[in-house]
DNA sequence: TTAGCCTGTCATCCC
DNA sequence: ATGGGATGACAGGCT
């Protein structure tokens, strides 16, 4: 029962973390019953996945998931996995330098080449002329991949997507040498963001902090001051954006108070969005004009709370820019779900187009970068440049450049009208294809419209800033219930860096819930051969690994050390493999570290390897290396050999006590041998213990991955769904407003005069009424109410 | 040469 | 008391 309540514990602590972090409540149960099998698993308990006999059947399973994180395939499959792993680092990492890269394509070809080139610095995205010019000649270029004189590219959809990551590998490699942590994709956005503000000769100025941190970059300021002013300047930024807002300053502080429950609850259903509304927005309470938005007020509840961190500036990052590009992403992948048109050709193409014109130098790479790395910088400080991206999709939302996603970038004609400086081509640009359409739903959107001011203009822009402002709330509400600030930022850094998993929830092509289970499910089921070895493990190699054993030394049962390799798992119910019809030509070996001598004495029911199990190292090492292997065999099999123990490892290991001690009694062993005996049992015995152990901690950790993953989803949903519900309380607050002012300024007194709005206000009443009051005395009723929320936040 | 990973082994706890 | 499973820690080999 403790290791049940061990991993119960495990389990639980670590998704408590999570949902603390998230501050989603999610009723466990669900993902218990529906969605996290696994996890229900190891929270309720060890499954059969985690016992020895039969996780072999798991092998059939077409989920990745399915294959046992042990299994004897896994060695394909982890190889597999590895590299798609870092192929989805590198999509991830790679997003921004292909983006960018594109729009230099589009600019003009030949412009591209001598950026590419000299890196010219003349390159200004404003140029609409320059971006028309090109269109026609460039679009197939963008779509075929051919015809660009500067591409390298192959169109096959492999190589695209290699190749689209291509110029990430020397990010990849940057990622590599330096530090590992995910917020270091930022850091090198940042960095060449600040190159690109030299190159292309931008004023330093265009980046309030972050120029001013580039001109202390002579110093090189650590990398978590660059995210630091990165997070910040983007808050920054969308603490201004709201502030432009036609928000009255004095009204939105006393919105949040009014409605808390936006705080706490992150779906809220529309009848409480009202009855919130209702019993949070008394008529005449404020002045006519319109009250603050909630978010507007959150955002100033995080600005009062965010203590200064750093170089002087007032305002403290409050969330972390992976995260929030994550959410943002899983807000994408929802959309994706939703809207199922891909066309990853077209966006492969372009963005390994792009990659190899930005990849031929390394200042082209750089220039490459530029509409990435400002854009996400400018988001709200650039808006021709971050409008001018939208149409692909990614400019704002990096991390989100998916092909999946990529019904939203389609068309690629009004990307190369892409030119325009002002706001008020946005409409005109995204036309048919507007984002806002996938994005929100239209009556929402035309509320954002409405509520919106010309600085914000397309739904993107929005959306993050509120995804950033949901953010901000969590975190207040996380920081409520006894997280702060730091602490919180430092588990979500715990978990998504250190533990080492790639916690992105994006869906790139060699996404690693599709692309890699599949590949490693096929590769264990289509190519795999049975292997045999004298440990008695039972490996299975690909083909690619198959090779031909040395007959001799399979003969004479020498324990390879590379062969080992391949049957690192010893099993000891061949049983389990019976019923797979991909596996039932396999003969098993169970015995376990058989003395060559035993070996050979009692020919054990196993065949002798044949040369095709065996990898290509192994012959090539095999043959000079007699001694060696002997060396190599293990330790146990030495001994064994040295004692002339009578029979094999493998009967040691495996047989059971009565039939291991018969055997013991059948041969009168001397005590030196049935001390060896014994130890040889219990190191095998402890040594598929300990394989079973990592197996299960590699389970927990896949598990939790998903779960990770099912949680990001879940989040984005939420987040979608309060934003959703934020515009429609917006909406709602208007009409009221507009209400409010069309009756009260129809009210006449009994002289026939019109109320003067400073002196008086409607008021609701319980019974629905609505009474006209003087404010002084509208006044004393709610600042009761107020002091007392104002106290509770205490 | 070094770092990171993998595997085997030991010690220990627990059932 | 014994066997054995689970797991942290460590060492050695490999890449």
């Amino acid at each position: 029962m403790l290791y049940l309540k061990k991993y119960f514990t495990e389990g639980l602590i670590q998704f408590t973390i999570l949902l603390s972090l998230i501050g989603v409540r999610v009723d466990l149960d669900t993902y218990l019953s529906n969605q996290l099998p696994p996890l229900r698993e190891i929270i309720l308990g060890p499954s059969s996945a985690y016992t020895q006999t039969q996780f072999h059947n798991l092998r059939n399973t077409l989920d990745g998931y399915g294959i046992h994180p042990k299994s004897v395939d896994l060695d394909q499959f982890f190889t597999t996995r590895r590299l798609l792993n870092q192929v989805r680092q590198l999509d991830r990492l790679s997003v921004p330098s292909p983006e960018l890269s594109t729009w230099l394509v589009h600019r003009d070809p030949e412009t591209v080449v001598s950026a590419a080139s000299q890196s010219s610095p003349s390159i200004t995205l404003d140029n609409g002329a320059g971006l028309e010019d090109v269109n026609n000649s460039e679009t197939p270029t963008m779509r075929g991949g051919g015809g660009a004189p500067e591409s390298t590219y192959n169109p096959s959809g492999e190589d695209s997507t290699l190749g689209a990551v291509a110029p990430e590998d020397s990010q990849e490699q940057h990622n590599r040498d330096g530090n590992d942590d995910l917020t270091k994709e930022d850091i090198d956005l940042i960095d060449i963001l600040w190159r690109q503000d030299i190159d292309l000769g931008a004023g330093r100025e265009v980046f309030n902090y972050s120029s001013r941190q580039k001109e202390s970059e002579v110093e090189k300021p650590s990398p978590e001051e660059e995210e630091r002013a990165e997070a910040q300047e983007r808050w920054r930024n969308g603490v201004n954006l709201q502030e432009a807002q036609p928000v009255d300053g004095e009204t939105g502080e006393s919105i949040p108070e009014q409605i808390p429950g936006l705080g706490s609850q992150t779906s809220l259903s529309l009848q409480e969005c009202l009855r919130l509304l209702e019993a949070t927005f008394p008529f005449g309470e404020e002045s006519p004009e319109f009250p603050a938005p909630v978010v507007t007020a959150e955002l100033v509840v995080a600005n009062e709370e965010a203590p200064s961190t750093s170089r002087g500036l007032p305002l403290a990052p409050p969330l972390d820019l992976e995260q929030q590009w994550q959410d943002i992403m899983a807000i994408m992948e929802l959309q994706e779900m939703e809207v199922n048109n891909t066309s990853e050709n077209s966006f492969l193409s372009t963005t390994s187009n792009s990659t190899n014109t930005s990849g031929s130098t390394s200042e082209s790479g750089s220039v490459g970068s530029f509409g990435l790395t400002r854009s996400s910088t400018l988001i709200h400080q650039d808006v021709s440049l971050h409008q001018a991206s939208l149409p692909s999709c990614s400019q704002d939302f990096p991390t989100l450049f998916n092909p999946e996603m990529d019904a939203t970038s389609t068309p690629r004609t009004p990307l190369l009208r892409m030119s325009s400086s002002n706001s008020s081509n946005v409409n005109s640009t995204f036309g048919a294809t507007n984002l806002t359409g996938l994005f929100l739903p239209p009556p929402l959107n035309s509320t954002n419209n409405i509520t919106c001011t010309p600085v914000l203009p397309d739904p993107f822009s929005t959306l993050l800033e509120e995804s950033m402002l949901d953010e901000i709330s969590l975190l207040d509400l996380a920081m409520e219930e006894g997280f702060n600030q730091a602490q919180a930022s430092q588990l979500e850094d715990e978990l998504d860096s250190d533990s080492g998993l790639s916690l992105d929830s994006s869906h790139s092509p060699a996404s690693p819930s599709s692309s890699e289970t599949s590949c490693s499910s096929a590769a264990s089921s289509s190519s795999t051969s049975a292997t045999f070895s004298e440990e008695g493990a039972v490996g299975y190699s690909t083909d690619s690994e198959s090779a031909a054993v040395e007959p001799e030394e399979g003969a004479v049962g020498g324990y390879q050390p590379e062969f080992n390799k391949l049957c690192r798992m010893s099993y000891q119910d061949p049983s389990q493999f019976h019923g797979l019809p991909q596996l039932d030509n396999i003969n098993h070996n169970h015995t376990y570290n058989l003395p060559l001598s035993s070996s050979f004495d009692e020919h054990l029911e196993l065949p002798i390897p044949t040369g095709k199990k065996m990898g290509r190292e192994k012959q090539s090492k095999l043959k000079p290396q007699q001694d060696f292997l002997d060396k190599q065999s293990s330790r146990d099999e030495r001994r064994a050999r040295a004692m002339k123990i009578p029979f094999s490892n493998e009967k040691i290991i495996n047989l059971p006590v009565e039939e291991f001690n018969e055997l013991l009694s059948k041969h009168h062993l001397s005590e030196a041998q049935l001390a060896l005996v014994r130890d040889i049992r219990r190191r095998g015995k402890n040594k598929m213990a300990a394989q079973n152990c990592r197996k299960r901690k590699l389970d927990t950790i896949i598990n939790l991955e998903q779960g990770v993953h099912d949680l990001r989803r879940d989040k984005a949903r939420l987040l979608k769904e309060k934003m959703e519900f934020i515009r429609s309380i917006r909406q709602m607050k208007q009409k009221v407003q507009s209400l409010y002012q069309e009756v009260f300024t129809q009210l006449r007194d009994e002289e026939g005069q019109p109320y003067p709005p400073s002196e008086y206000s409607l008021q609701y009443s319980a019974d629905g009424s609505v009474l006209i009051m003087p404010r002084t005395m509208t006044d004393q009723q709610t600042r009761k109410p107020e002091k007392k929320q104002k106290d509770k936040k205490k």
